[in-house]
This record gives C-alpha cells, sequence and structure tokens, in this order.
DNA sequence: TGTACATCAGTGAACGCGCGTTCACTGATGTAC
DNA sequence: TGTACATCAGTGAACGCGCGTTCACTGATGTAC
C-alpha cells in the first residue's frame, strides 16, 4: 500500500483491501491447474494463510471472487484493445501490432487469460455472465471503432457489430491459443501468431469487398 | 439392447454396457449445470442407482468417463461434419446449410455440444487434450475438403488449413453461441444464425480474394 | 440336456478426510470529546 | 494531546456432511464336459 491509499483509506482498509487482493491472486493461482465451480474456499484462504472464515469478510461466496477476478482480467484486456483501436495505421500494420499486443498481453498475464477461457463456457453462471457482458462491451467499442473507418462507408450498424464480434471471437480464441501453448515448445507460439495473422488478413480482405446491402 | 446385440455380447457384456452407458448419461445431464472437474463419483451413480462403487467397474475416474463423453460428443458432431462437406453446391447455399446443420445439431444435442464447449478449456487436462485433437481431425478434414475446390487452386497447404481453422473456430463457436441462448427467447436464435451466416458470407468473401502467394 | 465350477458386475458397509458455515471472541484501528 | 468507547477484520474451535476408495461378498451368467 502506497502512502497515499493509506492517507485515503487509512489503516485498516488498506489492509482489508491487501487481505482481499492476496484472496484474488491465491485463486487466480490454484485456477491456473482448476476450474472456479470446483475451488474451494479453504484452498485459497490456505494458500493465503488466514482462517477460513475471514474469506466471508470479502466474499459471499466463490461466485463472487470469480466475478471480482472477471473485472480484473478483462480490466487489463480492455486497456490492451484501447491502445490498439487508438491507432491509425495501414490495415496490414494493424493486424501484425494487434497480434503482437494479445502475445505480449497472454505473456505478462497468462493466468488471467486462462481463466477467461476457462470460465467463459464453465459451470458458474454468474461468472459467464460477467464475461459475456464485458465481451459484449468490447464488441461494440470495436465496432464503433471500426464505423469510424473509411472502409465501414454504406455499411449497416448490424454489418460492422457482425464484424466486430468476428474479431473480437478472434481475439479470444488466439489467447487461448497462446495460453495452451505457452508451457509446449516456443515455435508453436510463432505458428500461432503467423496463423492468426494469416486469418486476420483473409477477414480484412473479406471485409473490402463486402457488398453494402 | 436389441437380439443381435445380445447374440454378439452374451447378457452379461450387454448389462455392462448398459450400465456404462447409463452412467455417461447420467454424467452429461448433471454436467449441464457444473463442470467435470466438481462432478462427483457419488453423484453419478445416485442418479444411476448403482453402488458408488460400481463405477470402478467401468472408469478408473471422472476424466477417463469425460474422455469417453468426448468421444460420444464429437462423434456425433464428425457426422454432421461430413455430410456438410460431402454436398457440392454454391458458396451461399453451403453457408445456409452448414448453419442451419449446426443449428439443428444443437437442438438434437444440446447437452453434448454444453460439455465441449464448457470442456475445452477445462480443468481437466486428458479432456482439454481429447477435445483439442478431435477438433485438429476435423479441422484436417475440412482442409482436405476445401482443398479439393476449384477456389483453392494455386493456395499452399498451410493457408488451407489455416482457412479450415477458421471455419472450424467458427462452427465451435456458434454452436457455443447456440446452446448458451436455448434456454432464452427463441428471437436469439434466428439473431445468432443470422449473425453466423454474414459471418461466413465474409470469410468466403476474403477467400476468393486471397492471392495465392 | 444336466452338472460342477469359474467369472465378474454390482453390493453394502466401513474408513478417514476435507469441506462450507456458524459463532463468540480478540485486539488493533477509528472516532468523539 | 489524552481518554473512553465503538467498530470490525481476522481468529479458532466446532458442527454435520458428503466425498473417494477399499474390501470381502453375492448371485446371475458363462464354460467345460
Amino acid at each position: 500500500m502506497n502512502s497515499s491509499t493509506r492517507a485515503t483509506l487509512g489503516v485498516r482498509q488498506a489492509q482489508k483491501l491487501k487481505t482481499r487482493q492476496a484472496l484474488l491472486d491465491a485463486a487466480l493461482k490454484l485456477l491456473e491447474e482448476q476450474s472456479l465451480s470446483s475451488l474451494g474456499l479453504r484452498e485459497v484462504t490456505r494458500v493465503v494463510g488466514v482462517a477460513p472464515a475471514a474469506f466471508y469478510r470479502h466474499f459471499r461466496d466463490m461466485a463472487e471472487l470469480g466475478v471480482a477476478l472477471v473485472e480484473e482480467s478483462l480490466g487489463s484486456l480492455h486497456v490492451m484493445i484501447r491502445a490498439v483501436l487508438a491507432e491509425q495505421q495501414e490495415a496490414e500494420e494493424v493486424i501484425d501490432r494487434s497480434v503482437e499486443a494479445v502475445a505480449d498481453h497472454v505473456r505478462r498475464h497468462p493466468a488471467h487469460v486462462r481463466f477467461v477461457a476457462r470460465e467463459r463456457h464453465g459451470g458458474v453462471r454468474a461468472v459467464r455472465e460477467a464475461i459475456a457482458a464485458e465481451l459484449a462491451r468490447f464488441g461494440d467499442e470495436v465496432a464503433a471503432a471500426l464505423a469510424a473507418q473509411e472502409v465501414s462507408r454504406g455499411w449497416s450498424a448490424e454489418d460492422v457489430r457482425m464484424l466486430a464480434g468476428l474479431y473480437v471471437d478472434h481475439l479470444v480464441m488466439t489467447a487461448s491459443a497462446f495460453v495452451e501453448a505457452s508451457a509446449e515448445e516456443p515455435e508453436e507460439e510463432r505458428v500461432i501468431a503467423d496463423t492468426a495473422r494469416r486469418q486476420l488478413r483473409l477477414i480484412s480482405l473479406g471485409r473490402r469487398h463486402w457488398r453494402a446491402a
């Protein structure tokens, strides 16, 4: 905790936040090897080094912790997406930068990416819904950026949103592929990046030849 | 059990297969609401109505049952994919038929589709690997079919495989979307089908304009 | 066909274990004056 | 600044419960003659 946080929140609240974060970190780490619906409250508190009952000072149950993890995981991804969208460059260059940004993001936050991939269709409804809602927001944001581009002149809003969905799905897919490969040979990472780039190039080509209906 | 099965296997083996199938069916049903890594052996045997220890006559553990479910789930999908690939028609028509086939498959086997979507990135390694291997086979098969088409003249094998991967990923994505929507309003199903068709149309357009490198 | 023995799918009781949740508590931090 | 009281994050013991796994068993089915 830095001094400004302490000054704003007081020692007690700062300590509480610290414990909360430790619970989130411990859970995220444990979730590399299992899924949320099988993660135990006691497992998490044991790693953190607090009594099991302390968990309830921060979360009602594991589902609530999961939703907090979704916010944390997709928050950082959101930042990355915004950065890529902000750049205005040649299509080819945007593709290269995007794939590199995704690869980099996965390298920096492998556990977050794995968590989202795993729980996107996982066994905890509240978490699935939180992920779906956040990915839908990404889609809207990408759609807004696409609509502003010259290539989209004459496109219907639905078509732009459809394309944005394709990009977001592709992003999640690529990130999942990276995170699952990372444990194996580094060569595989290059293959995934290369495939992702070619797929994006093909989509970009389809985009340019789309007949505005 | 029909008479030919009984004649081939004998009463005892036929009964054993029946129990095994009952275990698979019960597990699949329970997995609509949870994930494999949290599914208990006792839960499954309780639904079937056999003693917990009977489970071990059929599977070493839940992971092994999960792998059997992967075979069952992707086997039927495999049949569907083959049927679609076998048809030789106009691109537009192939798209419509494919999306309808996927929608139909999800309507017929919702639990299988949900299972694959959930466990594709789930917490059980053996099951993830079984799904990945089977989807890779689908990709190869789709690639072979694409390569045989006129449009692919001059394409490298890698590019064809890249496109096949895009199709398989899109199929899984669309199936997941259908199965998650089904519980809600039927209108949503139409929207998903419509989006899927337009995305496939855009990809098809990109394919036609791909410069053979 | 009938008999004697072998196989083996499923039983039911037992086990030790870790789980989620509750509760009254403690003691450091916060607040009012 | 100092004191008296309030707050509340974290404790530790206790609970009942369902879990996975083991084991010797039973009795229907299969096999050999």
